[in-house]
DNA sequence: TCGTTTTCTGAAAACGTTACATACAACCTC
DNA sequence: GAGGTTGTATGTAACGTTTTCAGAAAACGA
């Protein structure tokens, strides 16, 4: 690797001449400028960043770092490709890193990044209680939280309003005629998980609907989970006529035990999901979904953090994305009312009420 | 951020003493280094991966770069998994870099990596000639091309046999009784496109079906695309009765015109697409997909290239791993094969043969 | 007791940058 | 013409590590 030194023999002039050439080209003579840039291409000179980021000790050096909890989610990989698009328009690198879902490798991530000394990290908890994140801003790492939230922490956040997200969905469920309806939640150490069993609840109350403990399961957010908390919904004595699932690898899960069980969709159990996702309207019936808007979330917490750099003095800041309830065919469609609330009263018979 | 020095100070030893504590500490007397590593503890001490790399050029700084075309899809995400998997269990930490389909990007990228003077690069190209990447070669950095090739350089490369693939899936839709079968490609600069070509057209000739130039057509391996020829296909005065589709993306984009159209799968036209994805399963009917091993691919090249830094001499390694045809029903199953028989011949009679 | 080996530690140099302080002109200003 | 100001380039000191070299101290053998 050419380095600077080279570069300066070449033209001969000193290493300070050439650096400034790099970063501040209009302070040199452009005589002495045209000589250091003629050797800069012949010897094919390509700075170190190690080297620069060494140096910048407290400079900006163009490195943010991205922790998710699971790449392979397409949520997640969503709100990837947002932050990417807005950190490689600045001109940042990013190292982009995954958890995994695994607290150790969470863990070994964010140690990764403070010892590469990025000039900020964007972070997606895996829980709320991050101890290593906590120390990271008690250091005055610029940090955005997206997606999930660090309790006790007053640090930048990006989230979705899960809250409104499930509550919609409730009232389409409810208008349509359900009245029991299972709720596949989340981890409740997540807080994404609790904001949208929140709002299932008040929405449940707000209809009069009286809240049944057992209607309520917690999963892990992974298929195999969604596929275990379906069989125990649907074998309890006075099984849900629908299902709100809190992500979508869980509603997977359901569908794959709906579909096992050779239940109709929505005429035998209606069901939405959390995420939208590209084949969510190819299936089967297609999905009604409450889309989260990933894409826009990671930009928002991207233009944060380069915001936040620039200006560390600023209060924390919140910002609350809209959710959108997509409806598709798997709820029971507006049309499909009077057949809904048909068929909800033949069960509430076969019921015994 | 407390640094060598300041542990020295504090344990009152050298910062040499300090570092052999950490990087070789059976060289150290006991008292001492108990003494140095009470001192790391209570000062909280993190390295700068970032120091260490600049002094250990050439040696290895345990971080590797990996460059995807497209973070979004699934195929691609798995990849990365595969490779993380291996890197953290090495302890390796890991660039990860989304070129988004876009070349500008893709050099961006590459640069950075050269920048960041990583230990070794895993790369999926956007396209056969980079000379970014073939330059990153000759310089000698350790690098390992991943699913696609890059032509006239002889480099560590782990891919998929495309060809048999599609020939394999091919064999199967000729059996089903097809014999006009439309095949969607990707560019053509892209190695894996020609490799499932090849295989589809060798699958032809093998079962003496003639080669018909426009039942060929070639997409840029996004949705749109496979909507877009998906049309021109049926839109043929003789349109084909199944449909191979060269990645999952593209699939979804003929899908949803055969939903369009209203055209039963795999009745009126069989199809089956490259790449399984989760949901596949789930769609109506369920989709036949050749899997192709992107997890076990991400995995071999990291592995791949972690013994390629320990061995810089050995000769350039080819590794090509089999793909799996999976079947589902979308290609008119096995036990469908009178039915499906009846039915072309009625096609082809329709067909005026 | 003295030399020799062994074990441990410290000082210093290097990695490639950037920034601060300085040097040396040349040009004004009074 | 002395003193100040400007414009340009240089020298050098960091940044936080690792490693080489050499020296001090301890252990050993005679």
């Amino acid at each position: 690797m050419t380095s600077l030194k080279d570069v300066a023999r070449h033209a001969r002039v000193s290493t300070a001449t050439v650096s400034r050439v790099l970063n501040h080209p209009e302070i040199v003579i452009p005589i002495t400028r045209e000589r250091v840039e003629r050797s800069l291409r012949t010897l094919k000179y390509i700075p170190s960043r190690v080297a620069r980021r060494l140096r910048m000790q407290g400079g900006l050096t163009h490195i943010l770092g991205l922790l998710l909890p699971d790449i392979q989610n397409p949520f997640f990989s969503e709100v990837a490709r947002g932050v990417e698009d807005i950190t490689y328009a600045n001109n940042y690198a990013l190292i982009l890193c995954n958890a995994n879902d695994d607290p150790d490798r969470e863990k070994f991530y964010i140690d990764v990044m403070r010892m590469e000394s990025v000039d900020g990290v964007l972070f997606l908890p895996t829980n709320e209680t991050d101890p290593v994140a906590a120390d990271m801003i008690r250091v005055g790492m610029p940090f955005v939280c997206v997606d999930r939230s660090l309790s006790n922490i007053d640090v930048d956040t990006v989230e979705i309003d899960n809250y409104a997200g499930s509550y919609q969905a409730m009232e389409l469920l409810i208008k349509n005629g359900h009245r029991r309806i299972g709720f596949i939640s989340g981890q409740p150490y997540i807080s994404t998980s609790r904001g949208r069993q929140l709002g299932y609840e008040d929405a449940l109350r707000d209809n009069r609907i009286p809240l049944e403990k057992d209607l309520i399961r917690n999963g892990d957010y992974r298929q195999e989970s969604g596929r275990l908390l379906t069989e125990e919904l649907l074998n309890l004595s006075l099984p849900p006529t629908a299902l709100l699932v809190a992500n979508n690898r869980m509603t997977m899960g359901a569908i794959a035990v709906l579909r096992k069980r050779r239940l109709k969709i929505p005429e035998e159990i209606a069901i939405i999901g959390f995420d939208d996702f590209p084949w969510a309207e190819f299936l089967e019936p297609p999905l009604t979904v409450v889309r989260l808007p990933a894409y826009e979330m990671g930009r928002k917490a991207a233009e944060m953090l380069l915001q936040r750099l620039v200006e560390p003095e600023l209060e924390p800041v919140l910002i609350r994305l809209a959710p959108e309830l997509i409806i598709r065919k798997s709820c029971g469609s507006m049309d499909d009312t009077s057949r809904m609330k048909s068929f909800n009263s033949g069960k509430d018979r076969a019921y015994g009420k």
